[in-house]
DNA sequence: TACCAGAGGAG
DNA sequence: AAATCCTCTGGTA
């Protein structure tokens, strides 16, 4: 047994050598390929024979088959044209494409080594979770006098490391006389890390997590590391840590030695206001992690004692514990992921899902004897993006509060939908048949004989589904369950990302027709059932998407209406094609419905259920978030309105008398773009901008933590990034009428209440009262 | 008051 | 570097 960790190449002798990191039972084995040759495809316009020949005479060309491939359906020849390096590949590809006689060049930019997984049919990470994989954390503080640290000056102060096989260490130049077991001091920068690296060797690692090693803790390291003349050498047989580009970010890749930076995972997994460690530690473990501002570090270090200087110890040790912990329960399903997908985990853990399917397709492919398309050039990706389609349809809610609601919705629509209709690029409106089952209200059809490439995968990956599923209901013993439970999750996300996939501008697979008739059906089927469950009866209170939810007028037993819940069901899924299933999703006894998709439901257990409302967004203050659900909670769980109005008026006189703390007032909101790039900057642009100038760090992609202050005339000139706010400093009249009151009327309104009530302006005359 | 840019949610 | 639909805010004219 051996499972793959890392696979790449190296030039001996001018010829490349695949290199595969395998974890054995022993250690870490190298396996060395040497009879693998890069090559590529060409395509010909009309007579193939003379572009073989002219191509055969090429400089690095080492010869030139003629195959027989899957081209858009059509088996057709194309020139399998292989040559000595993979950097031949890449100069060779642009003078083929320029001879008259060809017509496209194909799968020529595949990375060497990715290339070699694909043909060989290696499977990464396989028996991952029996072989005991040893992973470690790595954490960093560093000295900043004047905010942001600048590597080329301000030392490392502490290294720390944490393993799953029990070491702890926080590797410093100060504190071996604090009494923590954990701390060792030694006598420079350059012996800390050199202790790092020994103890990563020593310990046998196979994995390195980090949170945000990619863009801090690791091109920092390097920065020290030259600074101090040494080598970063974390990787097998003493190679460096490498820095990638990686699209807008950089990726620290160790060779043999996995780096895993569970911040893009945690980015992509969970959504929550923001993505510090000690955020994502709570959200995973509903525990408070210890925490130091950046800004008191250098005090605290130069201080050089106390209890302060001790806690900065634990403080850096929590890091990395916590980073360690994170990784052991995220980290199986990038090692599922990475096997489905047979990507590398370092490559896997940091690929969007778009880019996912689309491995997870060239392989398919590959397999299948299918030429694999081109990447759209940008020319074609801005023509498809300026091109957009009509997408779901969605219910204007019926608005206000209703009693004993239930939902239904479609089990996996757009999956099901494709593997129903076999929506595919090679299926669509075909010669051999008549259109009549597998119709989109589009006006395209697909083939109803022979089946499509991504419906036949997207069938697999569906049906490895059900049976992870039966497996799971069977299983008794609670590891092996997590481990099918992370399977058939990795399967949902990469089946639910396949419409998607469709419409996606950058995919090889693009069809905007595909991804328009899916949608098309998906509203078809989502009126159908509207129409049907109004002949039933029912009244239709909202729906969205692949979702209804319904009402039964005047029935007030439960009983009834789950008995009319059930039998509508089943006629309905009667009628329904293939794999397609309207489910029973919930019963709740009592909701409110602002406006498309915004509403609250209270379920059975009295447990509130929030969508789109200020609640459940980043950009609004957690004191409007928390009355908000106050309110919701004594509308729909106590039913009493004149206590969801006192919550109201207690708050805003909290407000008024300026005690409430900042951190419930502060604000989170993106920067989506260059700081300067904007037309209209928000608030949080403006903070950011003046933080800039104050010495803090802002980019792209970044969170602004801001406060709405007392200082300025407009919003965006009160607005300060929270590090630089005094408590007590903030707009009580800001907060109360653009915060807390718009937030809490939308609901209220559904009362009678006004906002001079709510302000203890005793309630007004309106002209309706007259009558 | 109407409109736009920008953000973030739902499914 | 998965899509579209939708609401809401703050700024501007």
């Amino acid at each position: 047994m051996k499972t793959l960790l890392d696979a790449s190449y190296t030039i001996r002798d001018d010829k490349p050598v695949i290199r595969l990191f395998y974890k054995t039972k022993k250690g870490v084995d190298v396996e060395e390929v040497t009879d693998f040759q890069p090559y590529f495809y060409a395509t010909a316009r009309g007579d193939w024979k003379e572009l073989e020949k002219k191509i055969r005479s090429m400089e690095g060309v080492v010869s030139v088959d003629g195959r027989e491939m899957i081209d858009h359906e059509i088996e057709r020849r194309v020139l399998r044209i292989t040559v000595k390096q993979p950097r031949d590949v890449s100069s060779l590809r642009g003078e083929v494409k320029d001879l008259e006689e060809c017509e496209e060049v194909r799968e020529a930019d595949l990375p060497f080594a990715q290339r070699y997984l694909i043909d060989s049919g290696i499977t990464p990470m396989e028996y991952a979770e029996e072989m005991d994989l040893r992973v470690a954390s790595f954490d960093m503080e560093v000295y900043n006098p004047e905010g942001e640290p600048r590597p080329e000056k301000d030392p490392i102060l502490m290294v720390s490391y944490s393993d799953n096989k029990g070491l702890r260490r926080v590797w410093s130049t100060k504190g071996g006389n604090l009494g923590l077991e954990y701390v060792v001091e030694l006598s420079s920068e350059k012996a800390l890390i050199k202790k790092f690296m020994e103890t990563v060797e020593e310990r046998g690692i196979d994995i390195i997590v980090t949170y945000n090693g990619d863009n801090f803790d690791f091109p920092y390291l390097k920065d020290r590391c030259s600074f101090n003349r040494i080598t970063p050498a974390l990787g097998f047989n003493g190679a460096a840590v490498k820095m990638e580009r990686r699209g807008m970010n950089f990726g620290a890749r160790i060779r043999g030695r996995p780096h895993v930076d569970m911040f893009p995972v945690c980015r992509q997994l969970f959504n929550l206001p923001r993505y510090r460690l000690e955020d994502v530690y709570f959200e995973l473990f509903n525990e408070e992690k210890i925490d130091i501002k950046a800004g008191e570090m250098r005090r605290i270090w130069d201080t050089g004692e106390g209890e302060e200087f001790k806690a900065f110890f634990e403080y850096s040790m929590s890091d990395a514990d916590s980073t360690l912990k994170i990784a052991e329960a995220l980290l199986p399903l990038q090692y599922e992921l990475s096997r489905i997908v047979r990507l590398p985990v370092y490559e896997c853990s940091r690929t969007a899902s778009g880019q996912r399917v689309e491995h997870l397709l060239i392989r398919e492919a590959h397999h299948r004897n299918i030429l694999v398309p081109n990447k759209p050039s940008d020319r074609i990706f801005e023509e498809r993006k300026g091109k957009s389609y009509t997408g779901a349809y969605v219910v204007d809610p019926v608005k206000g509060v209703h009693d004993n609601i239930i939902l239904f919705d479609f089990r996996s629509l757009y999956p099901s939908i494709i593997t129903s209709y076999n929506i595919d690029c090679s299926t669509i409106d075909c010669d051999c048949c008549s259109g009549e089952k597998h119709r989109s209200p589009t006006g395209h059809y697909f083939c109803e004989k022979r089946k499509g490439f991504i419906p036949t995968v997207l069938g697999a990956l569906v049906e490895r589904r059900v049976g992870v599923k039966k497996e799971l209901m069977k299983e008794k013993d609670p590891a092996r369950k997590s481990l099918l439970d992370v399977k058939q999750q990795a399967l949902k996300l990469l089946a639910n990302s396949m419409y998607g996939y469709f419409g996606f501008p950058r995919a090889r697979w693009y069809s905007r027709e595909c991804a328009e008739a899916i949608a098309a059906l998906g509203r078809q089927y989502i009126h159908e059932t509207i129409g049907k469950a109004r002949k039933s009866g029912f009244k239709v209170i909202y729906g969205d998407t692949d979702s209804v939810y319904l009402k039964l007028e005047g029935v007030d037993s439960r009983e009834e209406i789950m008995e009319r819940s059930g039998a509508f069901l089943k006629r309905l899924n009667s009628e329904l094609p293939g794999d397609m299933e309207l489910e029973f999703e919930g019963f709740y006894p009592r909701g409110i419905f602002i406006t498309k998709k915004r509403y609250a439901l209270m379920d059975e257990h009295g447990m509130l259920l929030v969508k789109g409302l200020e609640t459940r967004r980043r950009d609004w203050a957690d004191i409007v978030k928390e009355t908000q659900e106050k309110v919701l909670n004594a509308l729909l769980r106590e039913k009493d309105h004149e206590k969801a109005a006192d919550i109201v008026k207690d708050v805003v006189e909290r407000i008024k008398e300026g005690n409430v703390p900042l951190e419930k007032l502060a604000i989170n909101t993106q920067i989506t773009r260059g700081l300067g790039e904007y037309v209209q900057p928000g608030p949080h642009i403006i903070a950011a901008r003046k933080a800039l100038k104050e010495g803090l760090d802002f980019k792209q992609g970044n969170i602004v933590t801001y406060i709405i202050t007392r200082r300025g005339d407009s919003i965006s000139d009160k607005a300060r990034v929270i590090d630089f706010v005094k408590e007590g400093d903030y707009d009580a009249d800001y907060y109360i009428n653009n915060q807390l009151l718009p937030a809490v009327m939308r609901i209220l309104e559904a009362f009678d209440y006004t906002e001079d009530e709510m302000k203890g302006l005793g309630k007004q005359l309106t002209l309706d009262s007259f009558n």
